[in-house]
RNA sequence: GGGCCUGUAGCUCAGUUGGCAGAGCAGCUGACUCUUAAUCAGCGGGUCGAAGGUUCGAAUCCUUCCAGGCUCACCA
């Protein structure tokens, strides 16, 4: 981090024949009233000559990030937050401020006033009336015409990958866009948006394996939530009707492609209402969002080096049950009928299943590995096996399968919700079978959370509940092959 | 955690069989008032990821370690 080469030596040399020469070069406050995008909008159409008679001025601040010194002229481009401009000094305008020029790099951030016109070859340029330093930038940018291309740097490092690769700030801007349009959807539909624990003494909600923290005052140990489903739940039971809750979940697993340490998800929870009501509801959100972000219904995803596709978000999307997509990607039926009907299909198609499996998880696991990647175009699987669900209601034809369904896009799954079960006395059994399950030895089954169960007791109203992984949907949104690419700081081990 | 790959100047990358460490951009000096990967002349810049080993000699071969990527496992 201490490096210096002769290129940040310059640049200091530099700094100081600033403030030698009395010029701040920190800058301060700039009212830059024009922006780079709106100044070509509103100028690029008019046609060279007509400039000759006009004196429009305007005024952007913004960091250099091309130059072109010609010893009594100068060409740069300012790059702000809507896009670059070129502007052109020149000596016989500037006069002796055109010596600042001298002590100015690529990199620095200036502010500056000019008069808009078209250069011979065309481009809408800025006649530079007067400038001043904002910031003077000590590190050299990466090189401009291959950019920054190192990954690890551009993680590391995030604010000069910002800097130089107008795509990467493209995807942030539509990740903002898409969280808003959410927010949007949701409020104009009448549900308030609510923060629940980050720490939980209890972690639930899903199966997985949480962060611990410990918390001095009270001396507990407390656990970065892993799911805030059991909170919203309660709310449920407090009387509101339509909650939905945009924060970070915590999951103390692999690091990967698709998976954050930390990740961004929406839960919505909506009293008197079912899973087959959130199908609908999930298509409108979803196109929503969509149209909102992409502009269109049809997006390209590249789902690898050579293979690309055209996901189709216009409804209705295809909805089968867990057996029907079986059946369907060349899965004996048999695995249904029991465990070992299951195991041996299993065992005969090399998936790797633990030996204490249950049913339920080695049919996941076939799941997984037979139909989940092939399930491109948006596609919704219901009946999921009770046992992997140990917070869904149970199918009334059925009650070893729950009235659920995930949302599979791009061969990943996207979305999972289901009807809440409600009943106190079956849910206080699901959990004891979880707790079972972790003395057994599963890391991932839940835990006991009593004061739920009392919740659940004094009532909570049928309702229907989901949960949206936004970064895994904002990938598909900007065509981004990892979720790193769509998370601003990934989690990285620290520099060496 | 396993397998495969990568790490050389600020950035992007070459580096042959083990034989003086290279290019372009960026930088510095000079020229240049419509360039846009500006151009022209010249100059500087390296812990070859780290440590150890083999060798007369290592960026290059071997071992270990560090970081990253892809992939598998686990998961969302």
């Amino acid at each position: 981090m201490e490096e210096t080469n002769e290129l940040i030596q310059e640049r200091i040399k530099k700094l100081q024949r600033l403030k030698d020469s009395g010029v701040d070069p920190y800058g301060v406050s700039f009212d830059a009233k024009d922006k780079a995008r709106e100044i070509i909008d509103k100028y690029g159409h008019i046609a060279k000559e007509e400039f000759e008679t006009k004196n429009d001025n305007c005024t952007i601040a913004g960091r250099i990030v091309a130059m072109r010194d010609f010893g009594k002229a100068c060409f740069a481009h300012v790059q702000d937050i809507t896009g670059k401009i070129q502007v052109y000094l020149r000596k016989d305008i500037l006069g002796e401020g055109y010596g600042l020029l001298k002590n100015i790099d690529i990199g620095d951030i200036v502010g500056l006033t000019g008069k808009v016109f078209k250069t011979k070859t065309g481009e809408l340029t800025l006649e530079v009336k007067d400038i001043s330093l904002l910031c003077k930038s000590l590190r050299p940018l990466p090189e401009k015409w291959h950019g920054l291309k190192d990954i690890e740097t551009r993680y590391r490092q995030r604010y000069v990958d910002l800097i130089v690769n107008p795509n990467v700030r493209e995807v942030f801007l539509k990740r903002s866009k898409a969280i808003k349009s959410i927010r949007n959807f949701f409020d104009s539909r009448g549900f308030i948006e609510v923060e629940t624990p980050m720490m939980q003494p209890v972690p639930g909600g899903a199966t997985a394996r949480p962060f611990k923290t410990h918390h001095n005052a009270l001396g507990i140990d407390l656990f970065l939530r892993i799911a805030p489903e059991l909170y919203l739940k309660r709310l449920l039971v407090g009387g509101y009707e339509k909650v939905y809750e945009i924060n970070r979940n915590f999951r103390n697993e692999g690091i990967s492609t698709k998976h954050n340490p930390e990740f961004t998800m929406l839960e919505f929870y909506i009293a008197y209402a079912d899973y087959q009501y959130l199908m609908n509801f999930t298509e409108e959100i979803i196109t929503y969002v969509c149209k909102d972000v992409a502009g269109d219904l049809r997006v390209t995803y590249t789902i690898s080096e050579d293979k690309e596709e055209i996901i189709d978000f216009t409804p209705p999307w295809k909805r089968l049950t867990m057996a029907e997509a079986m059946e369907a990607y060349g899965v004996d039926p048999s695995v249904f009928k029991d465990l070992a009907g299951a195991r041996e299909f299993a065992v005969k198609n090399r998936i790797d299943i633990d030996k204490n499996a249950s049913h339920g998880k080695v049919l996941d696991e076939i799941f997984k590995e037979k139909v989940e990647p092939y399930l491109i175009q948006p596609t919704f699987i219901t009946d999921y096996p009770l046992e992997l669900s140990p917070l869904a209601k149970r199918k009334k034809d059925n009650p070893e399968l729950v009235e659920r369904f995930e949302l599979f896009i791009a061969g990943r799954e996207v979305v999972n919700a289901f009807s809440e079960l409600n009943d106190p006395e079956d849910q206080k059994g699901r959990f004891l079978k979880q707790v079972e399950a972790r003395q057994a030895g599963d890391e991932e089954a839940s835990f006991m959370d009593e004061d739920f169960v009392r919740a659940l007791e004094y009532g909570m109203p049928p309702a229907a509940g989901e949960g949206i992984g936004i970064d895994r949907l904002v990938m598909i949104l900007t065509n981004s092959s990892s979720i790193r690419d769509v998370i601003l700081f990934p989690q990285l081990k620290p520099e060496a």
